[in-house]
DNA sequence: CAATCCCCTATTGTATACAATTTGAGTTCG
DNA sequence: CGAACTCAAATTGTATACAATAGGGGATTG
């Protein structure tokens, strides 16, 4: 993370995530170097990586904004989600070896603890989250997939509502991980997938009710 | 395309298809610069996008390599094609309107004047091809998806390979596309998915059948 | 007053010089 | 002889100046 083009990308993804900035709004490369210090050469490459996952937008003449979600939206990039990595869990559960099956038990450790606090862990819960994931799609062994993913995952919209999420919702997610588990040592494709489906599926009307409760 | 950086990408990328340079070659981006007549700046933005097309690869420390594509890593595009292109049928389906289908039956027409001559056109089959999808791809209304596929569709392999098709595969690929038109214009999602998903399928065996022939 | 045109400014695109990093060949030393 | 070290060359990364393009506001004209 020292090279100029990962902190640019770091930055300005906080800065987007943070929600200083709203959606619709322009940005300049120059404004976008002042922030982040270095100059407009790699924050042009941070651009585009932002664009690839969606965060920011161009409009036809090349104008940089900040991307705007809309409701259907997410639901199709959680349906996108659902079908790819029901398919990656579906390979994971035919390709996982006992060590990453331990990594996922001690990560998902770490998410029940943060969501079985009086007053949940958030941040905790995101990282655990994500973590657990990666470990998913890298255990699928298919650099596509991965790929195709990494676009698709950790919208704004997501995290800014995370903090709406119930108790409720947060300790289904570690049981839902649970059983992912489970899954994965039996290596039955079929369960993992259907399990992953139903989360991510679920994920999304969490999300929904705390977008809905957010306003 | 007057842009320098679309005129870098479009001679890599010519580059690369021609067979010109072999999987797993070095390439420097000097050395493009130098093939494009453009300077490295350009070049950096045009392997970006080849790098998310899977044309291009970087080593560990960020060196660029000409992809090599195993038959699996065929076999999974295909299917997360298969998957993905499903989908945007599906929803196609449900969205398309009776000017995309007319669109849909001319570029079709010429798909099939292609393949039923005594030698067959290979080059208009695979621009005709590429734009019936794209159609589709359109009339899914997603965005996300739309990028998506961006990333998944014509490798340099499948390319190299096309002229080994037999005349009955293109012939049968054209007929895929007649049902798909069926469908659409019975508005059934689940029709359109069902031969999206053989027609893609299929298109994997006959790619994979090519290849064994060249070898 | 409204529509059009024109020009200045804002913004992105490109070239180039230089910095940082990696490679690999040659050399030294055990 | 081989392992480790050194340093020059090769390659990618960054900053910056300038070029090209697009946008917006004011003047012009019917």
């Amino acid at each position: 993370m020292s090279r100029a083009s990962d902190t640019a990308y770091n930055k300005i993804r906080g800065h987007l995530l943070s929600g200083e900035v709203s959606p619709g709004e322009q940005l300049t490369e120059e404004s976008l170097a002042e922030i982040t210090g270095v100059s407009r050469t790699p924050v042009r490459d941070a651009v585009r990586r932002l664009e690839s996952e969606m965060l920011l937008v161009r409009n036809e003449s090349k104008r940089i904004f900040v991307a705007d979600w809309s409701r259907d939206d997410i639901d199709e990039m959680f349906t996108l989600r659902q079908m790819l990595e029901g398919h990656a869990a579906e390979r994971a559960a035919q390709r996982i070896t006992q060590e990453q099956i331990d990594y996922l038990e001690e990560v998902n450790r770490e998410l029940h603890e943060a969501v079985e606090l009086a007053e949940p862990d958030v941040a905790s819960f995101l990282n655990a989250n994500r973590i657990f994931h990666e470990i998913i799609t890298d255990a699928a062994q298919s650099p596509r997939l991965k790929q195709v993913l990494a676009m698709l995952v950790e919208t704004p919209v997501v995290l800014r509502t995370a903090r709406n999420y119930s108790i409720n919702d947060l300790q289904q997610s570690a049981r839902d991980h649970d059983e992912l588990i489970s899954a994965f040592r039996a290596a039955d494709a079929g369960w993992a997938r259907a399990v992953m489906g139903s989360h991510l599926r679920r994920a999304f009307h969490t999300f929904a009710d705390a977008t809905e409760a957010a306003e």
